[in-house]
DNA sequence: AAAACCATGTAATTGGTTACATGATTGG
DNA sequence: CCAATCATGTAACCAATTACATGGTTTT
């Protein structure tokens, strides 16, 4: 009797537990710090997939005492578990389904003006940038594990598409408010 | 009395709606054709958001003959429709919540070996060449409409954003897999 | 006559978000 | 002792996907 259903959320679950035991709060740390640019979760999803994954006999866990702070229940693999997770690596990733809000706010800019649009767009920017400088620490991080872990290399790879979808976000919108300055009529004197 | 919730693919319906009446099936097309690098519906989302629109007096709907095919349900704007999509683009977009399946499957490639994560990323750069080359064409047709369709400017730019985005991602494969090329014990004789 | 396309819909389900509730521990 | 952080959870909700069902029209 195989699991019912197995989400992504389970599949990002015990893919983490693959770097080390962790509990639900640990994970959602990593989540933000180390998969940020490609994944996300929320404890409100994560807390009631981790007792199903344990009802599942895919992790187990248990409540340990913590250096600092309260106690945490530390989730680790199953060998059912550890093979679960690699038989959704195996498997074709889906094709993902984008919905970018702030680029049906470009497309449709027209109604909404050149200055608001622009303004859309030099928010973006400062997030982007934001983010860039947030990359450059990881790497440094990254590398400096590479000797120990050898895994390390390809979190340099997803880190690196990051780093080049960033990039070119911010060349985009460099040239976007170029272009939207050439065509706001110059109130310069 | 607004309407209860306001959803985003409400704003995207009532957002084809500024460029042209269309019809359920018609929007499918214009997302699958042109908001497809960063916009996606289907059909039983949209039809239902349909019915709910018009309940609430944002769009009005009749049915009309087609040249080719059965009848369709033609929906535009009402005042309240445009009101309703203008406020919604004067909001600030909410961050975007990404969930990449597939750079979840490359980060924890370790598990799967350099092989099947240099598949992965083999197919994907397929994907991503077809997309490069569908936006030519794209690209060619806005050039053509910008002199009667001013708007077509903002569809160029969010079209310039998925070429420089899959710009990257093509050199972020070939990266990886020269990189991976160099890592795998040299078979040749 | 069949295949391909045009067109609209509903029901069941899931997958995920938000908001709320609670409480332990630590550092200032 | 208060604020911040650590930690776990639930309930209500919603947004969106999938699968299913139906039928008209056009082309071959």
């Amino acid at each position: 009797m195989p699991t019912r259903t197995f989400s992504r959320t389970d599949a990002a679950i015990l893919g983490m537990l693959t770097v080390e035991p962790m509990s639900g709060y640990d994970m959602k740390h990593f989540c933000d710090q180390s998969l940020a640019h490609f994944w996300h979760e929320n404890y409100g999803n994560l807390y009631p997939r981790l007792k199903r994954l344990r009802a599942a006999g895919l992790v187990r866990g248990r409540r340990e005492r913590r250096a600092h702070g309260p106690d945490a229940i530390v989730y680790s693999l199953t060998t059912a578990g550890r093979r679960r997770f690699r038989e959704w690596l195996r498997q074709e990733p889906h094709p993902e389904k984008v919905r970018s809000e702030f680029l049906l706010k470009i497309f449709f800019g027209a109604q909404a003006g050149l200055e608001r649009s622009a303004g859309w767009i030099r928010d973006y920017q400062r997030q982007q940038q934001t983010t860039k400088r947030g990359y450059a620490d990881v790497e440094r991080m990254l590398r400096a594990s590479l000797r120990d872990r050898p895994e390390a290399l390809y979190w340099l790879m997803s880190l690196r598409r990051g780093q080049l979808v960033t990039e070119a976000r911010l060349r985009w919108c460099r040239e976007c408010l170029a272009l939207m300055n050439d065509m706001t009529p110059e109130a310069t004197p």
